[in-house]
RNA sequence: GGAGGGUUGGCCGAGCGGUUGAAGGCAGCAGUCUUGAAAACUGCAGUGGGGUGACCUACCGGGGGUUCGAAUCCCUCACCCUCCGCCA
């Protein structure tokens, strides 16, 4: 959400993010939802004003005035009914007009027409060399026995998965080695449920918009969130925070549930796009200036970098274009890591300064030094997502034999082991 | 699932249907006093919307209703607490 007034007072900075984000909105029929809305609320208050005058006028009136001036209270009354609930439904029409209303990307942002156009910003790490033919992640789990990918369907349907044997430590070796490493960085740890009320959805700025991607609990007014930013982000919604505390710092872990609609026929096949996984978030509460949020940008930047280092995986730094990075976003990078079988990179972070947009949704405060309210600035990234951060991991990390070296980083989780898995033989390793 | 009690400003906590936007306290800001600080005392001070301004208006968990007039009465939803039942 931005501030009506920007909107009222810049319409043409409105309009570029609009375009330059390939937001659907008409930003003239807001602008004058907006006027009419205005002009009601003054009728509606002048009103108000009458009626308050007659109401003290009746309490002070002498008995043989009070009939008429009751009389007149009720015309009032009556009225006023009838021009509130017009006031009621221009709102209603102006309200998820507001709620469209893009973020203004940061003047950095390259403007582009789709994902194509987002920019490399640098590529860490070298690309494994093979001295073999490389197995794909679903190949090299099926020989080891570390998953269950065909009889799951029975059970959960496509995009489903079950890991087994080693790799169920490896998943939790990865969780717990991110919440330790955002626990060392002063992150505050939450453990978070992914079952939010709708409302939430609408405070990070997945709704409107995003409803298809997201299961409902039938029955209940309840929702399965895709991420633990929207609990985490829904935390503090509505209070007024002591600036003393800014910024705060969340490391959440939470299961986190996404429908993929929309995306049918795309990675169907191994553990790159699932309806349910695992993931550490970091979420971050800052004064709200450019100048905090971005050097917080930064630190969740460099973290998730230094992250993907220490498991020693090859990834780049992307920066998302306009057209790619979300309507309530300033700036967003993505972090991809190389996966051998596919001779390409694939997202396992994205990293992202929302300004004070998510904030003023969230009704978040903090009153400064001068005793004056302001938004404060959100921003998340990733610190692990598995199953799918187990693709470059294991694939990455192959041996000839089949075998999986661990990265050193993991290996205190795993009882200092080296390697995962057994030796194939040739013949299993085909 | 059943029964009852609650939700008021940054925090705590009063509040007969009509000078209550809301007592009082704490915290905050300014001043007096003091070498300085503390204490004490005095004053200022809620949030959003509208107006150049005096000022007007809304907000006492959300929504709806009764009334000339609602923080106060009614309905409804959410949440919190207590007891009973069930339960990983």
């Amino acid at each position: 959400m931005l501030d009506l007034k920007l909107i009222r007072e810049q319409p043409d900075l409105v309009r570029w993010a609009v375009s330059v984000k390939r937001t659907n909105l008409d930003v003239d029929a807001l602008l004058e939802l907006d006027r009419q809305v205005s002009a009601q609320r003054t009728r509606v208050e002048a009103l108000q004003a009458e009626r308050n005058r007659q109401a003290k006028a009746v309490r002070d009136a002498s008995p043989e005035e009070r009939p008429a001036g009751i009389q007149r209270g009720k015309e009032i009354a009556e009225q006023l009914k009838g021009e509130e609930s017009l006031l009621r439904q221009l709102e209603q029409q102006l309200q998820p007009l507001l709620l469209q209303v893009p973020q203004i990307p940061l003047e950095s942002v390259p403007v582009g027409e789709s994902e194509e156009d987002n920019v490399v910003l640098r590529e860490v790490g070298r690309r494994a060399e093979f001295a073999f033919p490389p197995r794909d992640h679903v190949a090299l789990l099926e020989r080891q026995g570390w998953a269950e990918f065909e009889r799951v369907g029975k059970i959960s349907g496509s995009r489903s998965y079950m890991l087994r044997g080693e790799l169920v430590l490896l998943e939790q070796a990865l969780l717990r080695f991110a919440l330790d490493f955002l626990y060392a960085r002063g992150y505050t740890l939450l453990s978070a449920s992914a079952l939010v009320r709708p409302e939430t959805l609408f405070a990070t700025g997945h709704f409107p918009g995003g409803e298809d991607q997201v299961y409902r609990i039938e029955g209940e007014a309840l929702l399965l969130s895709g991420t633990a930013e929207v609990p985490i982000n829904f935390l503090h919604a509505g209070e007024i925070l002591n600036f003393e505390e800014l910024p705060l710092r969340y490391g959440g872990i939470s299961a986190a549930f996404r429908s993929e609609a929309g995306s049918a026929g795309r990675d169907v096949r191994g553990l790159i796009r699932v309806h349910e996984f695992k993931k550490v978030e970091q979420f971050v509460i800052c004064e709200g200036s450019l100048e905090h949020s971005m050097a917080l940008f930064g630190e969740l930047l460099s973290n998730a970098e230094e992250f993907l280092q220490a498991l020693e995986l090859p990834y780049r730094v992307l920066q998302n274009c306009t057209a790619d990075m979300g309507a309530g976003k300033l700036i967003m990078y993505d972090l991809e890591c190389w996966v051998p079988s596919e001779q390409r990179y694939r997202e396992t972070h994205s990293c992202s300064n929302l300004g004070d947009w998510q904030a003023r949704r969230s009704q978040l405060r903090y009153r400064d030094p001068a005793g004056k309210l302001r938004f404060p600035h959100t921003l998340n990234n990733t610190a692990v997502a598995t199953p799918r951060i187990l693709v470059p991991l294991v694939e990455c990390h192959q041996q000839a034999d089949g075998r999986v070296r661990v990265p050193g980083a993991l290996r205190p989780y795993l009882g200092g082991r080296e390697l995962l898995g057994r030796a194939l033989s040739a013949q299993e390793a085909r």
